[in-house]
DNA sequence: GTGAAAGCGCTAACAA
DNA sequence: TTGTTAGCGCTTTCAC
């Protein structure tokens, strides 16, 4: 058996194909007994709308984009979620992929939501994907960047300070004492990363005395974080931080993981740690992490809406909405 | 400006759409010297494939659905994840939808997907979606079941011994010398926490002595956990257990953050914990948690392909893959 | 090796 | 209020 179509439904119903696509679309200018008839007609032989068709025929579909840049990362988790549910609320639903950092993933995606003429797209972006996103936008597809601002303010985007979330940490750190920091990050092309280094910089250069030392990862996953850990645990104790600020949880439990667990290098008496973004876990490791909470779910939601307002009307200005982090004091610096 | 079409192509290129279509899809057939005029002009006209018209004609998407019970947990995420790329290997691609174990979003998300005509279905099932599978299937829409058996074996199913894994957590704390272990689990639907259960009372029957008591919660979340753990700090000490067993990490971390954080109860040393899952931050965590590891990547990958065999050849008969899960002893319980 | 043409299922404009 | 019809972009015979 294979699918029924409104031509079915139509000869079911003794109807005539326009009625039956006008009962799925503006049911409220077809007469009553009608509706009921091809309601009637639809179920019995469990009629199921060939998006594909009605695609086509309208140009876009009901579907959303969203690359972030991790699916290991529940910041990103909620983001999507977040996201998933206001589409839903006015009938899209959310295509999502993860770029895992990877520009040719990320490349891959963009390709896939092309082909399937989503609505729009939301964006965590790895490499420089403005042009292509302008020729997108140019062909009707428009783009809003989440979590991240875009330099020419040419899109929209739906982001958080992270100069200032940058330098809410490290001024934390410092004001607790601490001199010698260390800061632990993923590629510097991604901006988030970029960011809040630039904002420890700041913070750093305010106060005399105080380095800031930067190590370079090859991702912001746990892994890399606990390599980086083991790498410092190699150290002598004397040229080891005082305080390391991760560029986000998942590096910061990596580095827990190496320096605590395995090296038992005392948290926070030796090494102070603060992490970014403040995941569900972070209340919950070894040692309860200080982090810099984002607010997700709302990021999520904003960006959705941004996006639906420019797909209906693509002569909008480009909005560019900053939220402020927040520091979430616990045990691992203090 | 809009999207170019075949025709656009096709008019540059001075050739039919049929040519164009045919270096499309059977590249080999057409000559060398067209093939290269076609592309030449596909990239000047940024042609971007209509998936849409596409599908229309052959009848189904590239796409494969997915329903995981939970976006929040690490352990579907990396389920997603393999599925996502052994899908890529064939040039599928994945569309994610997690019912957070709300039969309405299961339903909503197998209507999404029927509607796209996606090649076939890789579900964790909440309600009984079987006869509606079984209804797909018949319309060409394959399914298979992820992380839970068909118990009557008529759909394909991917997952991991639960009885065996519930009887391994409670029988490694029973030969630590516990006797009064509570089992922490959300609905008893869901296959996976009943299994688990059936496990877990095996084990308790098998040592005399042994009580098994059920806490049941509303979600296998971090926040549940929390709620149930915060019920047991309210209770005199000598009415506590003084072992549980979670049916996932979420929830014993919820645990730990209720009865170790809040409630100062030593693990293991008062009541020991057992989670399962095995997710990233299982090792992190303030106690270190035993758990019970799944293969998840495995799942993934060995379900995509099952799904895409049954979807090129329907007559295959339904097979049932059942790995085995490993204990990870860690602090919480030893 | 290439071209012409039918038709997938649907929506929307227009006619009745 | 309902019916008729064109056509969205593509793939795929079937001729040539």
């Amino acid at each position: 058996m294979v699918s029924s179509s409104v031509k079915d439904v139509a000869a079911l119903a003794r109807v005539s194909i326009g009625t039956v696509s006008n009962v799925l679309n503006r049911p409220e200018i077809v007469s009553p007994e009608t509706v009921e008839r091809v309601t009637l007609a639809m179920e019995k032989l469990s009629y199921v709308r060939n998006e594909a068709a009605r695609q086509l025929r309208v140009g876009h579909s009901h579907a959303l984009g969203l690359i972030t840049l991790s699916g290991g990362n529940p910041f990103f988790t909620e983001v999507t979620t977040a996201a998933e549910d206001e589409a839903a609320t006015v009938g899209y639903s959310v295509i999502a992929g993860n770029s895992d950092e990877k520009k040719d993933r990320e490349s891959g995606y963009l390709t896939l939501f092309e082909e399937l003429r989503v609505r729009g797209i939301l964006i965590s972006p790895v490499g420089n994907v403005i042009p292509r996103l302008r020729r997108m936008r140019d062909r009707g597809i428009p783009a809003v960047l989440v979590d991240r601002m875009s330099k020419d303010m040419s899109f929209s985007s739906v982001s958080v300070d992270d100069v200032a979330g940058g330098s809410l940490a490290v001024s934390h750190l410092i004001e607790s004492g601490r001199r010698r920091i260390a800061f632990v990050g993923g590629p510097s092309e991604i901006r988030q990363v970029s960011d809040r280094l630039l904002g420890a910089r700041q913070a750093a250069a305010a106060h005399p005395g105080v380095t800031l030392e930067v190590i370079t990862l090859a991702a912001l996953t746990v892994q890399e974080g606990k390599r980086a850990g083991e790498a410092l645990v190699e150290r002598p104790a004397d040229a080891r931080p005082d305080a390391i600020f991760a560029a986000n949880d998942l590096l910061a439990i990596g580095l827990l993981q190496a320096l605590y667990m395995q090296g038992r290098i005392a948290i926070p008496d030796e090494i102070a740690l603060v992490g970014y973004d403040d995941i569900l876990f972070a209340s919950a490791s070894v040692v309860p992490l200080t982090s810099v909470r984002q607010p997700s779910r709302l990021i999520g939601e904003t960006a959705v809406q941004i996006l639906l307002e420019e797909a209906d009307d693509p002569t909008l200005e480009p909005r560019q909405i900053l939220y402020q982090p927040e520091l979430v004091v616990r045990a691992s610096s203090s």
